[in-house]
DNA sequence: CGATTTTTTGCAACCGGTTGCAAAAAGAGG
DNA sequence: CCTCTTTTTGCAACCGGTTGCAAAAAATCG
């Protein structure tokens, strides 16, 4: 039972549209009848409707945020950073668990019956179709962390994976390592099978080299870890590049519980620069991914679209680097 | 531009209450006018606003989702079980993100202001006034892991800390530890004020023991990292109850780097049975919270809540036990 | 088959706001 | 003080749905 817009216009013996004008921004009011109505207001506690609004306004300043990745503890600085933003510029987020679900069109369905202004898939493993299929149903969509494509359908904001699997496999041969594997996130993730195709190809262009790579079956520790685990029990290569730094710090776990050490006996190089990275007893050497850079530039380019909607997709992507720490072997 | 009723009521040539009708369930519509409004629905690809019908039914399925700790990874694990058992009822979180907004008006506003069904207070460390603002709002809400009440003002589900406490000490004790501290969670967190004060509490209870405490400034891997290094620059007592997990992985760390050993030098007893508590290089001695009752429980008040919006405030609280493993040195 | 009951349908008002338009009020200028 | 502008205000229609009520249609029954 909230104060409507019509008790105060009574309370303050005025126009239901004086009372909602002096609610809106940029409309003509003056002085007199805008502290007449904020008084009646404010004895009565009224606070405007939203979604009453957003009907004919066609804003509800809603944005969906949709993710499928509740097991990275970098998607909870990503949630952080991303619900902040939102709130910032006065947006809220309307979150959405794709964990089981992942036929777009239901999640399109939902994301238009709540009438957003605009949609943010925030993963590194759902399909560029994916996204589309909400630029197709006419919601603005900005896909972070997603895949790079020179040619994008939808504006993407991220780093360029091909690229970082490229570095990880020139950084490990400097290194003088041999015997060299990938150990990935999950196969269907993009962000896998880009950082896979471009530590191959870089690899192939080196001679002499022993290469493997299997895939854990999802971005978390415990994956790392049980991957980790089942390799060790065959003959282990000489480096990893994990698929990112959780799969790399749950393959440390696996590889100390099995009494060998790194970077003696095994070299990890992960993906991400994740706060623990630094700790002094994981102190992983990995790729740094500038995060806040794609969570920030990935909301400016929502706020941008709507107020131009048919915006023309671009790529927005972000380098990479290095961050040597302690779980290779040094340069020789 | 999204397809209206109107749109398919004249396609289908009935009237709109007719389209309103079949798309409401419990509303009496003949099977033949259910398909012909069905058809043109789908030839138009028709769904119905979800906010538009929350004028008149009073009912957004929006719930609040409010949380005020992104930097401690067993609340990921809390926003997947949340967002999961909310959709699965058919209910929207709106997330909020309380890190710097601490007052409860703010958010009790915003909340109204789209409508929200009901709110969840997800957070161990807000005091019950916090929801209690809600409540005054009229808006239905539950406190997660909130402070354990017997006289309740507000729904609370959550585990009882000041037990927890008590239960962390009489295991120090048992174990023969004689120098027992405490390194809580902030200061101003309930839940930290609980578990300080079951803990002494009964470590008051002991004769000869000699205690100290103090305290991180969040709940977060680098403040425990941070608070046990400078415990460690001073003369550290023999064992520590940790606030909870993060805090005690992290302290693990600092531990490990000063070259000290666990549990052969210090001991650690820590709160969450978070999933990395189980690997076997941290191999953590703590105290299960059962965080899946606490979520589905809360849901399942919530949604009660939504058909009797002033039920009885109730405390639901989950017991808690020990979880054994190799921080702590074993019973003498 | 007609009368009676039950089900289905449409009308119109309403939910809580916004907004184009014209009338009313205020200000400017002579 | 009277015009002419400019600003402020209220009316009424509209946003996209829902719902009580009464009329229309269908079903039941003797």
């Amino acid at each position: 039972m909230p104060v409507t817009l019509k008790e105060v216009a009574e309370r303050a013996g005025v126009s239901r549209s004086a009372v909602s004008r002096t609610f809106t921004d940029g409309a003509s009011v003056s002085d007199k009848m805008r502290r007449k109505v904020e008084k009646a207001a404010r004895d009565l506690g009224y606070s405007p409707n939203a979604l009453a609004s957003s009907l004919t306004t066609g804003r509800t300043k809603l944005i969906g945020l949709i993710s499928n990745n509740f097991h990275n503890p970098i998607f909870l600085e990503v949630f952080d950073l991303f619900t902040r933003a939102l709130q910032d510029r006065g947006l809220r987020p309307l979150l959405v668990n794709l964990s089981d679900e992942t036929d777009p069109q239901a999640s399109v369905r939902m994301l238009r019956q709540y009438s957003v202004d605009g949609a943010v898939v925030a993963s590194s493993t759902l399909p560029p179709g994916f996204s589309k299929a909400f630029r197709d149903a006419g919601v603005p969509v900005v896909h972070s962390f997603g895949r790079y494509s020179s040619t994008p359908q939808v504006h993407v904001v991220g780093i360029d994976n091909v690229e970082c699997g490229r570095m990880a496999a020139r950084t490990l041969v400097a290194r003088g390592y041999r015997k060299i594997a990938f150990l990935g996130g999950p196969e269907s993730a993009t962000s896998t099978q880009d950082r896979y195709s471009g530590f191959f190809s870089e690899l192939g262009a080196h001679r002499g080299l022993t290469t493997s790579y299997s895939f854990a079956d999802a971005y978390s520790f415990d994956a790392g870890r049980r991957e980790m685990l089942r390799l060790l029990r065959a003959a282990p290569a000489e480096a990893y590049f994990c698929g990112d730094d959780v799969l790399s710090i749950g393959a440390l776990s696996a590889i100390a519980d099995s009494g060998l050490s790194v970077p003696e006996d095994i070299g990890i190089i992960g993906l991400n620069d994740m706060e623990m990275a630094r700790w002094e007893n994981i102190n992983l050497t990995t790729i740094h991914q500038p995060i806040r850079q794609i969570v920030t530039s990935s909301i400016e380019l929502m706020v941008a679209m709507l107020d131009e909607p048919d915006r023309y997709p671009e790529a927005r992507i972000f380098p990479c680097s290095i961050v040597e720490r302690g779980t290779l072997r040094p340069l020789c």
